[in-house]
DNA sequence: ACATATGGTGACCGGGTGGTCATCACGATG
DNA sequence: CATCGTGATGACCACCCGGTCACCATATGT
C-alpha cells in the first residue's frame, strides 16, 4: 500500500490542470491497463516519483481524473434539465441529446474513457460508474415520459420501461455514432457538422414520435420538434454552464 | 517477423478444439492486449513454443480464433433471414433478434470479444471486423424496410436512414442489455429467461411500431407481434442451423 | 549561516510480456 | 539399426511495466 500524500493539491493550478490532461488523455487512448504511467511521465516532462506521489498508485491517478470528467457532465446535465422543465416532450429529448453532443465535443477523453470502461472488465470504479449513470438515465427519462402521458402528450397506453428503454438505446447510440464512426448504421454522425447533426436528430426523433407503422401522421409529422421550440430548448441549454466547459 | 508454419491444421481435432476454446475465452476475458499467451498455455498444458508455432503471433492466433467465431456467426444469421423471408416485418425483426440471442447464449465468447471490440481501439482487425459488421446491418435492415414500406406495412412517408439508424441501435442495445446488465436501463434484460426476454422484446418492438405519441393505436395494439406470428417465425428460426451451433 | 521542510528526481526492483531456438521424442523409411 | 522429418518443449531474451526510495534543490524561519 502507498502513501496517499496530498501533495497535489498544493500545486499551482497551470501544472495540475497540464497532468490531468495529460493523464485523461493517455487514459482515453489506452483504456487503463494498457495507459502507461511512463508515457504520461515522458509527455509532461515530469519524474515518475511525481505522480506516485500526488495519487500513490495509478488506480488512484485513475479516480481522480475520471470523477473530475463525470463531476462536469453531471453539473452540465442537470442545467439542461432544469432548464426545459416546462418545455415539449420532443423538445426537452432534444435539448438533452444536442447537450450530450456538446459535452462530447468539449470533452473527447471523458466519453472515451466512459465508452471504454462500458465493455472492458476489470477497470478500476466500473461497477460504481456504470451503476451511477444507469440510475442516473432511469431518474432522468422515466419522469419525463410520465409527466409527458399525465399531459397527454403521449400515448395513454404506453409501455413506460420499454418507451424508456428504447429512448435510453436511440439517444445513446445517437452520441455513440458521433464518437465512433463504426456505430454509424447509415445515417452520417461521425463526420457531419451541426446542421446535419440536428437534421439527423430530428429525423430520429420523428420515428420515435409516429413509429415505424404508425398510420394518421397528420398532426405528428406538423408539430415536429423545430425551429421554434427545439432551437429555444437547445440555446437555454448551451448557457447553462459556461466556466465549466 | 516471425514464420508462420501451417502445423495447426494437421492436428487432430479434438487439440483444435482445446486450443480454439481456450483462446477465445482467454481473449473475451482480457481483450486483446491483456490477454496473456501465458495463460493460454498454461491452462492448456502446452508448450507457448507450440502456440507461436502454430499462429507465429498472438495476432495471428487472435485473428485465426476470432474469424472462426464470425463466420459461424454469419451462418446463422443468414439462415434467419432466409426462413422468415415472407414472413411479416416485426416478425421478422423479433426473429432476428431471438436469433442473436441465441446466438450469444450458445457464444458468449464470441459476443464479448466483439463488444470489447467496439470501443478499444488497436485492436487487430478491428476496422476490417467492424466495417463488415456495419455492412452488414445496413444490407440487413434497409431492405427489410423497403419491402415492408412498398408492401404498405410501414408508413409511406418513413424516413428510412433514420429508420435503420433507430432499429439498429434497439435491437443492438436490446442484445447488450442482455449480455452486460449495466446497460440495462429498467427492463430486467440480464437475469430475466427466455419467456421474460421474449415479453420485453414484443413491448420494445410495439413502441417501435406505434411510436410513444402515435394516437389512433386501435390498430397497431391489436395486431401486435404476439402469439402467432411471431412466435412462428421464431420457431421457423430456432432450426435454420443446428450442426453448427 | 544553519536547520528544516517540501516538492522533484530517476536509477533501480521484481515481475510479467511476446517471441526465439537449440534440443528432444518418436514414428516412418531405408 | 541408422536416418530423417515433424511436432513438442521450456529455458532464455530483451523489453516494459507499476512502484520504491535515497537523494537533491530551493525557500523559508531563526
Amino acid at each position: 500500500m502507498p502513501k496517499a500524500s496530498r501533495t497535489f493539491e498544493n500545486l499551482d493550478e497551470d501544472k495540475r490542470k497540464r497532468v490531468l490532461d495529460a493523464s485523461m488523455e493517455e487514459f482515453a487512448e489506452h483504456g487503463f491497463h494498457q495507459a502507461s504511467v511512463n508515457r504520461i511521465v515522458d509527455r509532461l516532462g515530469i519524474a515518475k516519483g511525481s505522480i506516485f506521489k500526488y495519487f500513490g498508485t495509478k488506480e488512484g491517478l485513475f479516480r481522480y481524473v475520471f470523477e473530475r470528467g463525470v463531476e462536469v457532465f453531471g453539473r452540465r446535465l442537470r442545467a439542461v434539465r432544469e432548464a426545459t422543465a416546462d418545455a415539449d416532450f420532443f423538445a426537452r429529448l432534444r435539448a438533452a441529446l444536442m447537450a450530450g453532443v456538446e459535452f462530447i465535443e468539449a470533452h473527447p477523453a471523458v466519453y472515451r474513457i466512459y465508452l471504454k470502461m462500458l465493455f472492458q472488465e476489470r477497470f478500476p470504479l466500473r461497477e460504481t460508474i456504470l451503476a451511477e449513470v444507469r440510475a442516473h438515465s432511469a431518474r432522468y427519462l422515466t419522469p419525463m415520459v410520465e409527466d409527458a402521458m399525465r399531459g397527454g402528450r403521449l400515448r395513454p397506453d404506453l409501455d413506460v420501461p420499454a418507451a424508456v428503454f428504447v429512448l435510453d438505446a436511440v439517444l445513446d447510440r445517437f452520441l455513440q455514432a458521433r464518437a465512433v464512426e463504426f456505430m454509424d448504421a447509415g445515417l452520417g454522425l461521425a463526420g457531419t457538422d451541426r446542421a446535419g447533426l440536428e437534421r439527423a436528430a430530428d429525423a430520429c426523433l420523428a420515428v420515435l414520435r409516429a413509429g415505424l407503422a404508425g398510420m394518421g401522421n397528420g398532426p405528428a409529422a406538423r408539430n415536429e420538434s423545430q425551429s421554434t421550440t427545439a432551437t429555444n430548448a437547445a440555446d437555454v441549454a448551451e448557457n447553462g454552464q459556461d466556466g465549466a466547459c
